[in-house]
RNA sequence: GGCGCGGUAGCCAAGUGGUAAGGCGAGGGUCUGCAAAAUCCUUAUGCAUCGGUUCGAUCCCGAUCCGCGCCUCCA
């Protein structure tokens, strides 16, 4: 027994959490398309992926985790032309912005980041594969098609019934070809549409289909059946059904033990996304002042399987919750003063105990933040009444360390006061020393004027930005 | 139509068959030269509606209403 539980979106259920390999959870994650900015309902993703990663490291498990970046598919190739650049040009500015994000949201990075491009031949392998076995079938106009009739488990995912299945709204035109509307592509015939991007293949010139580079480059890192798969709510039907054919189908063994989705960020009511535009980007809420890490906060702080509604009033509310943390860490260093940490108080001990409880429990995060919030509040009760000790502040210390080894949101990164602050902080200091009140307040405004709020505080003057 | 998610205080959000965590906000106290901040306390007789089971249901069962997602672009 780990103690951990997940909800497996196979089975709809709870279940104990068991890697195939002891000690060591192999995790694959869908990742971006990298034809645009991601969006932060697709970072919702993401943070979540960060904390079960966390969790699980949090467990003891070693993690080996792969995140794919989708760099070849309609979109990419549509904007890229719209763009006048090449494929591989286009999309490595939006790798890199993906990443930039990823850091301001203090998400660790996974172990492999393959591209679809740099995977081409794995991909043809196993659509070769899979035709040699009977499930794949050449169309007139040299594309490959996965044959769901020849595969009876699919829908097993979605909870599809096949003759449920309603004939999509949206068939291309270029579709007609499939024996089965719900057939799909392994791998796509150069159209002219695809200009310049195409690789040689068994089957002629073409580009591989969306679903293939996952089931070819999860193979490839973590070997053909693994402990853990993630994505949104929206991949569970197409995309991760279709994995799980071809994978399976190939293999003959399960694709993934687990499977978990998140569900999506809305926007007064309506998923984010791209193509109903009203999405916001990392980089816009930054530039309105935020932080990365209260973006973090707000993104984390809802149950995954929940839908959030996104709003800057919560986030608004992140940013207060946060300044209550740090406050506390802030008074707690001092009680510390340095000293080893003894053994937690009681309290704290408690609050440690819900804690992990908590996240075993398929990662209930509101759970687990009420039992640090209540840390905080038996702390500085506790200090109040001067009744910490420095070997009990520093235990506390050491449990908000490990804490935030979970959550990646509790540390305060460092401000540098800039020097023209530093100056005025100086002269305020000197001018109170005195008692010259006029001059104290006429300097915190001028602190305040360039974006700084300055607190006297028993040990002094603190200066924060705004 | 099929497969799902959600409806808990002003807002956000956990949770349990025995009487509602936490965050934000609000009100009050403490601290303070003033301020800001902080901190402590208080803040849902009720958990969409209607039935049923039960000694007892927000939690179990049934039905209904409302919001949202997926059903081959989608985290």
């Amino acid at each position: 027994m780990s103690g951990f539980r997940v909800h497996n979106t196979l089975s709809r259920q709870l279940e104990d959490f068991q890697p195939r390999e002891a000690g060591h959870a192999r995790m694959y994650t869908c990742g971006p398309t990298v034809y645009n900015v991601a969006h932060i309902g697709n970072f919702r993703a993401y943070v979540f992926e960060d904390l079960l990663r966390r969790w699980l490291q949090f467990k003891g498990y070693r993690v080996t985790q792969v995140m794919n970046l989708t760099d070849v598919d309609d979109k990419t190739i549509r904007d890229s032309q719209a763009a006048g650049m090449p494929l591989a040009d286009y999309t490595a500015q939006y790798k890199q912005a993906f990443f930039e994000d990823m850091r301001a949201l203090n998400i660790q990075p996974a172990e492999h980041y393959p591209a679809a491009t740099d995977h081409i031949p794995e991909m043809i392998a196993l659509i070769r594969t899979l035709e040699e076995k009977g499930y794949a079938y050449r169309a007139a106009d040299g594309s490959v098609y996965f044959s769901i009739d020849q595969w009876p488990a699919y829908g097993k995912l979605a909870h599809l019934d096949r003759t449920g299945l309603r004939p999509g709204v949206r068939v291309a035109t270029d579709e007609y070809d499939k024996e089965n509307a719900a057939d799909f592509a392994l791998w796509k015939a150069w159209d002219e549409r695809d200009g310049d991007v195409a690789w040689n293949s068994p089957w002629g010139r073409g580009r591989p289909g969306w679903h293939v580079e996952c089931s070819a480059m999860s193979m490839k890192y973590l070997g053909p059946s693994f402990d853990i798969h993630t994505g949104g709510v929206d991949n569970i039907f197409p995309h991760h059904e279709d994995e799980i054919a071809q994978s399976e189908a190939a293999n003959g063994q399960p694709l993934a033990t687990y499977w978990l989705h998140c569900a999506h960020l809305m926007v007064d009511g309506q998923k984010m996304s791209k193509s109903r535009g009203n999405f916001h980007t990392l980089r816009d809420i930054l530039a309105r002042g935020y932080a990365g890490r209260e973006v973090r906060y707000e993104l984390l702080a809802t149950h995954y399987r929940a839908p959030l509604n996104f709003t800057f009033a919560s986030l608004d509310a992140a940013r207060t919750a946060l300044r209550r943390v740090d406050e506390f860490t802030a008074r707690l260093a001092p009680a510390a003063g340095g000293a080893p940490a003894g053994a937690l108080p009681g309290w704290a001990r408690a609050a440690a105990d819900r804690f992990e409880t908590a996240l075993d429990e398929d990662l209930n995060i509101s759970a687990a933040l009420a039992a640090l919030f209540d840390a905080i509040r038996e702390g500085n009760a506790v200090m109040d009444a001067k009744l910490l000790t420095p070997a009990d502040a520093a235990a506390v210390q050491a449990l908000l360390k490990r804490w935030d080894g979970v959550l990646g949101v509790l540390e305060k990164p460092a401000e540098a006061v800039p020097p023209d602050i530093q100056a005025r902080l100086d002269k305020r200091q000197t001018a109170r020393a005195a008692k010259d009140w006029k001059l104290s307040d006429a300097l915190r405004d001028e602190i305040a004027a360039r974006g700084w709020t300055v607190k006297d505080t028993p040990k002094g003057q603190v200066a924060t930005k705004a």
